[in-house]
DNA sequence: AACTCTATGGTTAGAAG
DNA sequence: ACTTCTAACCATAGAGT
């Protein structure tokens, strides 16, 4: 079980990948909440996957949050303005993604 | 050593706090370094402390850094605005702030 | 205060369902 | 492909310096 030590390679088959990223994912949502719990800190994280349609953000408060979606809104032009080859990041794809944020938001808290 | 559980909550002696931040902050970039490496992936992490004068950044790749930087520069006037009784925040550090940040990035990688 | 050490609790790769 | 289990590796609180 486990590996016999960490390799840190990457991992080229595409089920044991998507497995680590999927477990890695929460373990650093897990401690980035609890960093911001212990310290009384303002933290977030940023993901871009494959795995995910939207990068994965995950924050603390609502001034992160704020500063966030400033990121969010500009990353999202930028994106499309730079992955002309991705049929994902299109302009008409951008009103539906924050959409999708937005409802992941309230659910989170 | 070591606590007979996790507690969470907040750590209310200085020393304590700030020892905890410092350990945890590392752990944090390192698993995010990981699972860049592993599932070449881009991510990175933001981290607003009292420990440190500029919010806390690492990041994986060109893009997110290219993105990151346009979130940076956004945030920090962002907080300008908000932080008017806080004067590590104010106008005439932005500059400067910045300048560190690319010192930083270049020892970084 | 900042670094090292290390027992302990936590995370997670691989297996099993 | 997702969930659960768990051995084995890893992170880290507290102690020592």
């Amino acid at each position: 079980m486990t590996r016999g030590k960490v390799s840190l390679a990457y991992i080229a088959k595409d089920s044991a990948r998507k497995a680590t990223f999927t477990k890695r994912k929460g373990g650093l949502i897990k401690k980035t909440k609890e960093l911001i719990s212990l310290c009384e800190i303002e933290a977030c994280g940023i993901l871009f996957s494959p795995y995910d349609l939207e990068p994965e953000v995950w924050r603390s408060q609502l001034k992160a949050q704020q500063v966030i979606q400033k990121f969010r809104n500009l990353s999202l032009v930028e994106q499309s303005k730079r992955m002309v080859n991705q049929e994902s990041f299109t302009k008409e794809n951008v009103e539906k993604i924050k959409e999708k944020v937005t409802k992941k938001r309230n659910v989170n808290q």
